[in-house]
DNA sequence: TTATACATTATAATTATTCTAAACTATTGA
DNA sequence: TCAATAGTTTAGAATAATTATAATGTATAA
């Protein structure tokens, strides 16, 4: 089990103050076995559910984006819905699953490295990101 | 050059009423040489910079979104801003500048082909994307 | 050419997100 | 330890993208 001073020093390392605010989201982000796909909302409800106390939806905003900021947490680009975040920061692709809205990790195994042959000239690549979308195989899609 | 009667057809065939806005907006997505990508805000500039008559905010994001139903326009993730849509409907990767926020596609001999080698079970590939984030070399990404 | 089904429009409503300014809290250093 | 201060939280307002509404208009089929 980790415990909160583990949170407390994580965030002091990435130069947030460890605020109880801070400290919560940590807890609920990070001490999991699997990795946490969520969108903000997602993120909101987990915390009035889990805690007894409410955070604020502003609070939760900044706090997940100054944690994405120092690189604890990965934005994912699905759709323009919502945001989508991950607490896997390793490079790695995702399976969307259009039937439930569901963000799943790629493994190494399921699908062979990419290899860009040419980039745009005077730019440096950031990030290679694949999303493989997909659906019931007996759904219509009109 | 292409003419109206064209996309007149062209809609007809897609099942959509080809009315007066409908093939104006065809005009200005398809009447062109190279992919255009854009955004719902883009397109209605263009619509008022290009045409002396307008056309109402709701009617550019139904006539967007039957079209792109149709399968005449595709949706492309790059974040949660914005939707952006491309007039390439050809399976096919982007790259997307950060700098200026611009979407450009990938050329075939730009990536090797992407292979997926596992699935979810039960489940069909929709389709598979890959967003290239580029940026400035010289930038400081704090 | 007329009925009908579908489209367009302006505007209101909704949703996700960001801003604001006041109250609060962690940290620093006396 | 305690005050100063710099950063944080908060509720609620503001903004921006998108969708819904309902009245008016238009394409199509009979």
């Amino acid at each position: 089990m980790t415990k909160n001073c583990n949170f407390i020093e994580k965030l002091r390392e990435a130069g947030l103050r460890p605020t109880k605010q801070r400290v919560k989201i940590c807890e609920i982000l990070f001490n999991r076995e699997k990795t946490f796909h969520f969108t903000i909302n997602d993120l909101a409800k987990k915390i009035s559910e889990d805690l007894n106390q409410k955070i604020s939806l502003a609070t939760v905003y900044n706090t997940v984006h100054a944690i994405q900021k120092k690189g604890y947490l990965k934005e994912i680009a699905i759709n323009s819905d919502k945001s989508y975040f991950d607490t896997n920061t390793s490079d790695h692709h995702h399976f969307y699953d259009e039937d439930t809205h569901e963000l799943i990790d790629c493994d190494q195994n399921d699908i062979d490295s990419i290899n860009i042959k040419n980039n745009i000239t005077g730019k440096k690549i950031n990030s290679v990101e694949v999303l493989i979308k997909v659906a019931s195989d007996n759904q219509n899609q009109n």
